[in-house]
DNA sequence: CTTTAATTGTCACCTGTGTGACAGTCATTA
DNA sequence: TAATGACTGTCACACAGGTGACAATTAAAG
C-alpha cells in the first residue's frame, strides 16, 4: 500500500485508535501498513475459511461476525463480532491448526491484509508489539469465556439483555433525552441478534417486544435505543427469576 | 526454586513435554525455574480469583478446573480443564482485567508460581518465548470456541459424546481388548463431566448409562473407557436427530 | 405505483432437559 | 463392622424455548 494515498491515511487513523496498535511507533506502522494491500467485500459476503489461512486480514470499516454453522440442524452461533480495528481470525494467525469457522460481511467492509506468513514475521521482529497483542488476545478470551459463560447459565432473554448491557455506548451528557445508543450491536436484524445470544429469531423478537412494551427499549425504522437501563440491568441479573416469592408456587409442600 | 531439587527435575521434564514449554532453550527454561516457587493444593481445594492477580502459577501434577457460577441458580460450567504443563489463568497474565473464575483442585496438585510481574518481565526479556506462547493461546481459544459452539449448537447428548472423544487416548495396538481409555477427563465422577457439558448431574447421567446399556461404553470401579468408538461417534454428529425417518413421524402433513 | 423480497410480529404445539426426591451402591473413618 | 458420607441410578413432573406456519409490515426493485 502506497503511503501518499487517502486510505492509506485513514488506515493509520483507524488503527491507532485501535487497541491492537494504539501507542505504537508511528515508524513501526508504518513498516507495517506499506506490506499490506486494500480490499473490500460487500455486506452479505460469506468467505470461506482457507483464505485465513494464506491472508491475515484487517479491518478497517464496517463489521464482520465471525459464525459456526451446525449443518444438520441448519443453526448458526456467532463466535465473535468484529469492528474496525480487530484482526480477523487471530486464532489461524496464532496457529495453523484447522479452525472451521464462517466469516460474513454484515456492512459493507473494507479491509486490509498480507500474507499471512509475512505478518507472522512481522510479529516476530516486533517484540515490542506484544505489549498491545497479549492484552488483546486476552479481551478475546474474556469474551468466548463469558459467551460459553452465558450459554450455559443463563437463559435466553438474560443473554439477550446481557449482550445489550454489554454494547450501550457511554452516554453523551449534553444529548438531552436519556436514550442510550448501541456499540458495534447497533441496527442488526433479530436474526443476527438471535445468532449472537444462541437462540432463533422468533425467541429473540419476543423479548425485544416484551421490552419494547415495557418502555425499556425504544425502536424507529431499524435503530434500537436502551431507555430503561436500570430496569433491563434487573433482566441481566435475572432477577426476573425467583421474584420475591417462590413460597406462593409451592408453599405448603412439607 | 533450586536447581538441585529433586523436584526441579521433575517440574524440567514435565515442562518439556508441555506445549508451553517444549523445544525451548535449556537455560532459558533454568533460567526462568530459579525465579519460581513451589506450591500444593489439596484435592477439593477452592482458590479465590484474587490469588491469580497476585502470581502466576504452573501446573506441574494432577488437575485444576476454572469454573464460573450462577450464584441465582447455583449451577456452574467449566471453562478449562488444565493438566501438567498448563497456565492457569493465562488470561489474567495476559492483561488486568478483572476476570470472575473459580479454579478447583479436582486431584491433589503441584504446582510452581512466580509474582505475576516477574512472569510478564520474563516473557518481555524472552521474545522467543512466543514461538511456543502464541501457539498455545490459539489453541486456548479454539477450545472456548468449540464450547461455545457445543453448548449453542447440540443437544446435551451430542455434546457429552464429542467431549468424550475429544479426550479418547490414541490407542496402543499392543493392548488386545478394543478399549480406548480417556486423558484429562478420566475418573472424573458425572458432577463435573455436567460442568463440562453445560448441564445437571442427572442428565449426563442417563445419557451414560445409556450408552453402558449399548456396550459403547464400559465402566469399572470409577474407570471409564470407550468400547464403541464408531457409534459414539454417530451421537456426536448428531445423527441420532432425524434417524432416517422424520417421515414417519409427519409423513401426511400436506 | 406495483411487485418482489426481506424482515418483523404472533401463535399453538411439542420436546429436551432441568428439578426435586429418594433409594441403592461404594468407600472411608471410627 | 458399623456408620457416615459421597457418589450413582432412576423417575415423575414442569416449563423454557425451539419449530413451523402465516399474516403484517417495510424496503428495494421494476
Amino acid at each position: 500500500m502506497k503511503r501518499d494515498q487517502i486510505y492509506y491515511a485513514h488506515c493509520k487513523t483507524v488503527l491507532y485508535q485501535s487497541s491492537l496498535f494504539k501507542g505504537l511507533d508511528e515508524n513501526i506502522l508504518d513498516d507495517m501498513l506499506t506490506m499490506f494491500r486494500r480490499d473490500t467485500w460487500r455486506r452479505g459476503t460469506q468467505l470461506n475459511a482457507e483464505m485465513f489461512q494464506e491472508r491475515f486480514y484487517l479491518l478497517i470499516n464496517g463489521r464482520v461476525e465471525i459464525i459456526r454453522v451446525n449443518p444438520q440442524s441448519g443453526r448458526s452461533i456467532t463466535l465473535s463480532l468484529l469492528g474496525p480495528g480487530d484482526g480477523i481470525d487471530v486464532v489461524t494467525l496464532l496457529n495453523n491448526n484447522p479452525h472451521e469457522i464462517q466469516p460474513v460481511a454484515i456492512d459493507d467492509v473494507s479491509l486490509i491484509s498480507v500474507p499471512i506468513k509475512d505478518a507472522r514475521d512481522w510479529i516476530d521482529r516486533h517484540p515490542e508489539f506484544n505489549r498491545n497483542f497479549l492484552p488483546y488476545l486476552g479481551e478475546q478470551m474474556r469474551k468466548l469465556e463469558d459467551l460459553s459463560t452465558d450459554l450455559a447459565l443463563h437463559d435466553t432473554m438474560t443473554r439477550l439483555a446481557r449482550l445489550i448491557l454489554r454494547h450501550v455506548k457511554p452516554h453523551h451528557p449534553q444529548s438531552l433525552d436519556n436514550k442510550y445508543s448501541l456499540t458495534l450491536i447497533h441496527d442488526l436484524h433479530d436474526e443476527s441478534l438471535a445468532r449472537m445470544v444462541g437462540s432463533v429469531r422468533q425467541v429473540v423478537n419476543r423479548h425485544l417486544q416484551h421490552w419494547r412494551k415495557q418502555g425499556i427499549l425504544h425502536k424507529q425504522n431499524f435503530h434500537t435505543e436502551v431507555c430503561e437501563l436500570e430496569q433491563l440491568q434487573q433482566y441481566a441479573d435475572d432477577s426476573h427469576l425467583s421474584p420475591m416469592s417462590p413460597s406462593v408456587k409451592n408453599s405448603h409442600k412439607k
